[in-house]
DNA sequence: CTATACTTGAGTGGAATACTCGGGTTTGGG
DNA sequence: CCCAAACCCGAGTATTCCACTCAAGTATAG
């Protein structure tokens, strides 16, 4: 699992779905204009949510997108787990890159810390995020257009 | 601070660099051909570690590089922070992206997950990889050459 | 039957990573 | 005193990949 703004987009989205997700299914369009994403990343990002059965589609007019389940049951890594491509190789991950049957040295460190970045992802449900966004309902809005945030991880 | 090989390698070299400091200076050749990093790759990311006070350098034949302070007072994201660039504005950090003086919805989310890394990263020291190294003395090999790891980061 | 909305796949620009290369400067030993 | 071992450094480069766009669909409510 990688961090990158793609991961973060496809967050800021499901969250906008669950906070709008009262009235029938919400569209791409309108997710697009209230939180500044492109359209047609959206429906990148929306291909492969579906695909993972995070979210379903209903087409046509009217239509638009909802949860598939409960906020609660959603975690953020499961949403970027969607998103970004595996490629979770651990980066000597067993094999390759490591000679023979042992692991490099630093092996158990990234192992580690993998561990712990992933269990706190997991913890977090976009219920938690639902919620902390009705207590203090600051702006929605972030930036996008023509601007470019290559930022991977900034820890 | 992102994390990417480069980061990796930076740790492992340093590593080496515990293992082996006992004996007057390493040579990067050394560190080279037991890890298996490129001289030239090494060259530039000690030029860093140096900048950064975390290593000292004794020029001329017979030289090489030494820790410049104990292992236990260096940490995996010291190390980590010297070679890799800032870059750390966390993604729409207060301003940019952002609409005026508020945040977007998943801002706190990304930011504490940034200290908790952070944490774990600061707490793990050099000392500690040199031990777990000592407990098990595997192999010490990592892959190079023309092989290219993208893996920014895998969580 | 048309407008709305999802669906798909290919394509693109720019930036960054992961290096290499070619020259330096310092300095110990013969 | 000079050579070679080592560090030093800045520029260059190939590849990759992210972040997005574009174009052409398919389904369906009204």
């Amino acid at each position: 699992m990688r961090l990158t703004t793609k991961g973060r987009f496809a967050v800021t989205a499901m969250l906008d779905l669950a906070l709008h997700g009262s009235g029938g299914p919400v569209t791409l369009a309108g997710i697009s204009g209230r939180q500044k994403i492109s359209l047609s990343y959206l429906e990148q990002l929306f291909g492969k949510l579906r695909r993972r059965e995070l979210v379903e589609s209903v087409r046509g007019p009217g239509g638009g997108y909802h949860l598939a389940r409960d906020a609660s049951q959603v975690s953020v890594a499961d949403i970027i787990r969607a998103v970004e491509e595996p490629l979770d190789s651990t980066q000597c991950g067993g094999r390759e890159n490591c000679h023979d049957s042992h692991r490099c040295m630093t092996h158990d460190l990234w192992e580690e810390l993998n561990t712990k970045v992933h269990g706190f992802l997991e913890g977090v449900k976009l219920s938690h995020l639902v919620e902390k966004q009705h207590t203090k309902p600051v702006s929605v809005v972030r930036g996008h257009g023509k601007a470019r945030d290559p930022h991977p991880v900034s820890i």
